[in-house]
DNA sequence: TAGCCTCGAGTTCA
DNA sequence: CTCGAGGCTA
């Protein structure tokens, strides 16, 4: 395996055998770098091989291929990052913070199986890295796309930057390489490189970067990827997406796939059979911790055998197979100095802790929400009080206890306010709530919430109406609801401070823009209560029109799956408020037109309802939905007057009854297959 | 009626 | 990210 500089084609065998022999050898003494840690030849013989590849290929050319190690730093700066969707979603993992709970996902799992309690699943464990996750792409073995995880669905093209990263393959090597081949990372920073980047940061009289999580991050995120190809970065894969023409039985045929195709992967990975075995595991590295070149946040676990994996499923947002142990998180003591009080768009107050500024993990933290009043009694929170603050996932600040010990006798115990702290309107507890909500209509901070909340970019997509400018907005009297945002004229807009005519016609342009948009986003904008962005993507699915939703009577609503008594309730209410439709009118009177949401294809059930009862045999609870729903119909709960169809499956009951009662259509499971089946 | 599972709403810092 | 709460299923 040991390569020597003499032993190898001189230039004089022709310039495309070099070539092809400095590729190869460039590659394999990276490997041996990066990868396996145990270099054979000294930087300097490196830098003269690299240099010998790279004037060949000036001198010809035509011998310059993508995955040549001089390619891996790209030409110029992009100008912005390209989405990509990934093929499969990247999921994110369910947490378990102590041994207790990683005991009871084993135990899950096992339920979820069928298994006797005391079998011994065989697990995979990894060290989770404390970094950001990347989706590679291999295409006949040549890496094509490289992106973030974003939200799971939709990440940002970084493969400029991810080729700096000199442990990762361009090429894939060794037998049998797939043609198509995704592979899950994360990119990481030992900590050397973080160290010496802030060092070089700070020469430049820079800001440092506060962990090796950021620095990463924001190295990945440089448009220009000679920039990063200055930042060492790293790389462990750990998950396949999408893969063809490459089968793997288990996670650990996986990682031996991987490392024989020359792709990094973390070699503290390690079997364990049954759970008290992964939970020693997470203790060792807990232990190791502080040892290791870079910052680890917990441990992986998950099922090794991808045929159970495939059993397990998965819930919305993350696997039924996995689970992230985390290490606690980082801790600091500070002083509780006041606690403040924020309204939000709904009227609920908030209290939120003003600390004296610490830093945890390199960020300085000076506020953290407290939920609620409850929390705060059960904490026995008072004001003056020396905490324990920890930054939850490593994002969100909280309070996680107080020293009591601490105490000076001074600290004073805070009630829930009973009058708004903005408006001075009765602040009231509603029965069996937690929140806190003020009850003014006419509340300033509810307004300007509720009007940024309509701009969002999630609801109508305002671009540039943020907090700042509705805030102004309302202080100049010109809005005093989200209809008055289309009613505004290029002069509203110069009466503002530091308004120029560019930045006019922006928002002019984006609240224009804003009137085409999917019926779905408009429902949300509003801010009927209950009805989020789910919730109001079913309305518009299941309505059509803001007129036909308007039109809606209750038993109509509680109709759609996912919406009772409660939501449909509060809508009802919504659109029985004069003032609201009035709001809605003018809105749509300045030309808004809400588009048409995508409908589903096919449709033959579309505006037909489903309610499944009783045991059913052909299919499961959840199939039948899906095949309801990919005919453009509904699957509901209930049975009433407007329910389409009943199927009922053995032993159903009070659903039947109610069916016959209101004169329903009631199917049998083969009946209803019969009705699935082409009319032709 | 309990126990999932999802959704909604509020939140921090750079 | 977290908590609370609504809806659905067993």
């Amino acid at each position: 395996m040991q390569l020597s500089l003499l032993d190898v084609a001189s230039p004089e065998d022709g310039p495309r055998t070099r070539v092809d022999e400095l590729r190869r050898q460039l590659e394999h003494h990276n490997r041996l770098y990066y990868v396996l840690d145990t270099p054979a030849i000294t930087d300097a013989e490196y830098d003269a091989l690299f240099r010998e590849l790279q004037r060949l290929e000036e001198q010809y050319p035509d011998l310059v291929t993508p995955d040549s190690p001089t390619q891996r730093v790209g030409g110029a700066a992009l100008e912005k990052f390209t989405p990509v969707t990934h093929r499969l979603p990247l999921l994110s993992l369910e947490n378990a913070t102590n041994a207790e709970e990683i005991r009871e996902f084993d135990l899950r799992v096992k339920k979820v199986l069928g298994l006797p309690q005391d079998e011994a699943i065989s697990y995979i464990c990894e060290p989770k890295m404390d970094g950001l996750a990347v989706e590679l792409v291999y295409e006949d073995g040549l890496l094509t796309v490289a992106s973030t995880r974003g939200d799971g669905v939709t990440g940002e093209d970084v493969t400029e930057n991810i080729r700096t990263i000199r442990s990762l393959p361009l090429r894939l090597s060794g037998e049998s390489v797939p043609g198509l081949l995704e592979v899950r990372g994360e990119v990481f920073l030992s900590l050397d490189a973080f160290q010496k980047i802030n060092a070089e940061k700070e020469e430049n009289g820079e800001a440092p970067f506060a962990n090796p999580r950021n620095a990463a991050a924001g190295s990945l995120r440089q448009l220009d990827p000679r920039i990063t190809a200055r930042r060492p970065l790293s790389l462990y894969c750990y998950a396949p997406g999408v893969a063809e023409g490459a089968d793997f039985l288990s996670q650990q045929e996986f990682f031996a796939a991987l490392a024989g195709w020359g792709l990094p992967v973390n070699p503290l990975v390690r079997p364990a059979v049954g759970i008290e075995a992964a939970v020693a595991y997470y203790d060792e590295m807990q232990q190791q911790r502080e040892s290791l070149p870079y910052e680890i946040d917990g441990t992986v676990i998950k099922v090794d055998s991808f045929a159970l994996q495939g059993e397990l499923g998965e819930k919305s947002r993350s696997p039924r197979w996995a689970v992230a142990c985390k290490f606690p998180p980082r801790q600091a003591v500070t002083v509780l100095e006041d606690i403040l009080l924020s309204v939000g768009r709904t009227g609920v107050i908030t209290p939120v802790a003003q600390l004296r500024p610490v830093e945890i993990s390199g960020v300085t933290v000076s506020r953290a929400t407290l939920h609620n009043w409850d929390e705060i009694a059960l904490k026995d929170i008072r004001i003056g009080d020396t905490v324990v603050v920890e930054r939850a996932g490593d994002v969100i600040p909280a309070v996680v206890r107080v020293l009591p010990e601490k105490r000076t006798g001074a600290e004073q115990v805070a009630f829930p306010p009973e009058k708004c702290p903005e408006c001075g309107s009765a602040a009231t507890r509603i029965a069996d709530e937690v929140a806190v909500r003020c009850m003014g209509l006419a509340c300033p901070p509810q307004i300007r919430e509720s009007i940024a909340h309509f701009a969002s970019r999630n609801a109508m997509d305002i671009d540039g109406l943020g907090d700042k400018f509705v805030e102004q907005l309302l202080s100049l009297g010109l809005v005093q609801s989200v209809a008055d945002l289309y009613y505004l004229t290029r002069d509203d807009f110069m009466r503002f401070e530091r308004m120029g005519d560019k930045l006019a016609s922006n928002l002019l342009g984006a609240i224009e823009a804003s009137k085409q948009r999917e019926l779905g986003r408009l429902i949300f904008a509003l801010g009927i209560r209950h009805v989020g962005e789910r919730t109001a993507k079913a309305l518009a699915q299941a309505f059509g029109s803001l007129e036909n939703l308007e039109k809606a009577t209750f038993e109509e609503l509680v109709s759609i799956r996912d919406i009772g008594a409660t939501v449909a309730q509060s809508i009802r209410s919504f659109f029985d408020n004069q003032a609201n439709i009035d709001v809605i009118q003018r809105m749509l009177a300045a030309g808004v037109t809400p588009t048409e949401e995508k409908k589903k294809v096919g449709g033959r059930f579309s505006g037909k309802s489903f309610v499944f009862t009783g045991a059913l045999t052909r299919f499961t609870r959840d199939e039948a939905r899906q095949m309801v729903e990919d005919e453009g119909g509904n699957a509901v709960g209930s049975v009433s007057r407007k329910t389409s169809y009943v199927v009922a499956g053995e032993d159903a009951g009070s659903k039947l009854n109610k069916a016959r009662e209101l004169g329903v259509t009631v199917l049998t499971e083969d009946e209803f297959i019969t009705l699935l089946e082409p009319a032709d």
